[in-house]
DNA sequence: AATGAATGAGTGTTCATTCAT
DNA sequence: TATGAATGAACACTCATTCAT
C-alpha cells in the first residue's frame, strides 16, 4: 500500500504519517483482537467496553479514538471476521484445475476456515441484526463476495457438462451454508464425526445432487463420502 | 382431565381452579407474544421489560408474576417458538403414503413453517447462545426431535430401495437446514425467487442428489425444478 | 375485657360484635406474631407484606384490613413487644417483701423477659427510629412504664435506709439497661458465662454501689456474684 | 512512606500514585460523610444512593467506583464510625496516673465521644444487624479494642488494691453500655440533667460500685455527683 | 497519544398498596 | 370477610460515552 517516497522534508512527512498509520494498524489488529476473543464467548451485549479496554491493555478512552461507538466496534469486528474469510477462501482453491474437484476443494477451503473460526461464524450470525442497514448491506455484499469462487466453480462444473444443468446460484448457496453448519450445529455434528468425515459426508451428499450419473465413476472417491480407516497392515 | 364432579364445594374449587388456569395461560400467551413480537425485530437484548409490558398492554410488575426473570421470558418465549414449530410440521406431513413424496412433504411443511416464523426463526438463531446450558440443552433436544419426522421418511425411502444407502441423518439435517436458509438469507432468496420455487428448487437439488437414477424418471415432477407459469391461454 | 350482656335481640347484636372482636383479636395476634417472627431474624426492612401474610396464613390484602400501612403494623409488632414485657415484669416482682431484695427481684425478672425475647428486644433497638414521631412517644412512655417497678423498688430501698441516697432514676435506668446488654451483647456475654452468672454478677456490682456499707454482710449472698458450682462431695 | 527518589520516571510515577492516592481519600471522605449524614436521620434503608450521590456532590456511579455496593457502602460507615471512637478515645485518657482517676477519665472521654457522634452511635446499633457475619465480626473486634483503655484501666484499679476483686470485664462492659446510654435514652436524659451531670451521675453510680468503702474518702470528689453550680457570689 | 475519573440515562427487579371478585 | 392479580413508583446497579489532564 504504502509507495515509495524519494528522501528529505517531504519524505520526512510522509514517515511520520507512514508510522503513525503503522501504529494505528496496530492499535485496530488489538482492539478487533481483543473484541472478537470476548464476544465469541458470549455476544457482544454482555461485553463492556471496559472489558475490551482491559483485554487489549489500553484504556476506555483510546478505543474512542479508534471507534466512534461500541457499534462501530461491533461492526468492525464482523466486518473483520468476514474479511479475513473472504480472504482466505480464495487463496485455498486456486490450484485445482477439475472443474467438480474445483467446487469439492472450494467447500473443503470454506468449511475449513469455519472450523477455524467456528465462534466468529457464529458471532456474525448472532449480532448482524443488531446493526444498522447500511452494515448489513455491507455485510451481505461480503458474503456474496466470499461465495463467489464457489459459484464460479459449479458454474464451471456445469458448463463443462460434468453438472447437471441446474440453479447454480442454489447450489453454491446451500454448499456454503452447509459448510456453516459445522459452526451452527456443532453440537449436533461434532458428537457424531469428525471434521474430516463432516466434509466428505457433506460432499458425497451434494455431489450426488450435482453429478451427472455418468461421472459418478469418474469421482467415485469424492462420492464414497467417510471411508473406514486405511488397512494398518 | 377434569372429571365430571357432584355439584358442591369440590367442583366450586376445580371450577376456580380451572378458571385460574385459563387466565394463567391467556396471560401467558399475552406476553409471549408481546415479547416476541418486539425481540423478533432487535434481538432480546434491545427490548426492556418496559417495552414488552407496554406492548402486552400489562405493568411490569405483572410480567414478573409470570417469569421469574428476563431471561426465563427470553427461553419461554425461544421455546414457544420451537415448540410451535415441533406441532406444526408433524401435522402437515402426514397423509403422504409414498417414502419419496413423504420427504418432499416433510421438507415442504418445514419450510412453510419456517417462512410463517421467519422472523422467530432468527430470533432463535440470535438467542440461544445467550441462554444457560440447561436451557441449551433443552432447546437441542426440541430441535432434534423436531427433525424426526424428516429422518424418518429419509430412512423410509432408503429402506424402499428409494434412495441411496447414505448418511440419513445428516442428509435430513442437511434438508432442515436448507429449510432454515429461506429466513437466515431472506434477502438474498427473496429477491431472486419466490417461495414456491425455492422450495422446489431445494428438493429439486436434494432428491436428485438421494434418489436412485433408475427412479428419476418416477419422480420427474419434483427433479424438475420450479416450473414456468403454466400456459395462460 | 367483654362485659356481660342480657339476653335478647340486643345481645344478638353483641354476640355478633363480641364474635367479631374475638375473631379480629385472633388475627391480630397471629399477624402480630409472625411478623415479628420473621422481623425478628433480619429487620422489617427485609420482610415483605407478602412473606407475612403466608407467614401467618392469609392473603396480603387482608393484612391491610387490619393494618392500614407497613408502617403500622411494624409500629404494632414493636408495641406488642414492649406491651408483653410491661405486662409481665410487674408479674414477676410482686411476692418479695424485703427492699433489697425487691430490686434484685425485679433486676433478675426483667433480665428474664429480655432473655426470653432476645430478638424482640434487638427489634425495638433497631427499629423504633424509623417510626414517626408519634409513636416514639409512645413507645417511650411504655418503656417508662416498663421502668417504673424497678424505680419504685429502688427508692423504696433508699427510703427504707437500706441504700445510699442518689438518683434513684438514673440507677433503675441503668439496671434496665445492664439487663437489656443481655440481649444488646449477647455474642459477648454468651460466651464468657451462663445467664445465670450474667445476672448475679451484674446485681453483685450494683448492689455494691447502692448497698450502704453497714448492709454488705446482710446481703452477702447477693453481693458475692456468681458461686462455683456446691461441692458434689 | 515515600522514599526520597531521584528525579525522573521512577518519582514520576510516585507523584502521581500519590495524587491519585489522595483524590481517592477526598473521594472517600466526601462519600462516608454524606452517606452517614443522611443515615443518621433514618437508617441505611431510607436513604437511597441517588440521595446519597446528590448530597455527596457527584453521580451515582462514582460511588461504585469506590463501594461495590451499597452494603459495602454503609459498612464503611459504620466502621468509619467506630474506628473514629477507636481512635479517639485511648487518644483522651492517657495522661492520668491515679488508677481510679484513670478509669474516671476513661469513662468521660469515652462519654464525650458518645456525645459528639451521638447519631453516629445509634447508627451502629441500627444498622449492624443488617450487614454480613464477617463485617459484623469485624465490628464486634473494633467495639472490644475500643474497650481495651477502660478495661486495662479498671484491671489496674483492681490490682492497685483500690477497686474490690470482681469482674473487671463485666465491670469496663457496662460502663461503656452506661456511656452509649447517653445516644441510646438521649430523649430521657437530656430532659433530666446536662451532660455534665449525666457523666458524674453515672460516675458516682459506678465508682461505688467497685471503690473498697476505705478509699470513699479519698475519691469523695468523684463519688459526691454532680454539685449545684458553684456559689456566683 | 493516552488515561481513567466522572457522568447519568437506562435497566431489571421489587414490593407496598389497591381493588374487582 | 377474604383473596391475590395487578399496578407502578422506586430502587440498586451498569455502562457507553465524555473530557480534563
Amino acid at each position: 500500500m504504502a509507495t515509495t517516497t524519494a528522501p528529505g522534508t517531504a519524505s520526512r512527512q510522509n514517515a511520520d504519517a507512514e508510522a503513525r498509520n503503522a501504529r494505528e494498524d496496530v492499535r485496530t489488529r488489538q482492539l478487533l483482537d481483543a473484541a472478537a476473543r470476548l464476544m465469541q464467548q458470549t455476544g457482544s451485549h454482555q461485553v463492556s467496553m471496559k472489558a475490551i479496554a482491559d483485554e487489549a491493555g489500553v484504556s476506555v478512552g483510546l478505543i474512542y479514538r479508534y471507534y466512534d461507538s461500541k457499534e462501530a466496534l461491533v461492526r468492525a469486528v464482523i466486518i473483520g471476521v468476514l474479511d479475513e474469510m473472504a480472504y482466505n477462501i480464495p487463496r485455498a482453491i486456486e490450484p485445482v484445475e477439475d472443474p467438480v474437484r474445483k467446487v469439492a476443494a472450494a467447500f473443503t477451503a470454506y468449511a475449513e476456515v469455519i472450523r477455524d473460526n467456528r465462534r466468529a461464524t457464529l458471532l456474525t450470525y448472532r449480532e448482524t441484526a443488531s446493526l444498522d442497514r447500511e452494515s448489513q448491506d455491507l455485510i451481505k455484499n461480503l458474503e456474496m463476495q466470499t461465495g463467489q469462487p464457489m459459484l464460479q466453480a459449479t458454474q464451471g462444473a456445469i458448463e463443462a457438462g460434468l453438472f447437471r444443468r441446474m440453479n447454480a446460484r442454489v447450489f453454491s448457496y446451500d454448499l456454503l451454508l452447509i459448510a456453516h453448519s459445522w459452526a451452527l450445529k456443532f453440537w449436533y455434528f461434532s458428537e457424531r464425526m469428525s471434521f474430516e468425515d463432516f466434509v466428505s459426508t457433506q460432499l458425497s451428499i451434494a455431489l450426488y445432487g450435482a453429478l451427472l450419473p455418468e461421472y459418478h465413476d469418474t469421482y467415485a472417491d469424492l462420492l464414497a463420502g467417510p471411508q473406514p480407516p486405511a488397512d494398518k497392515q
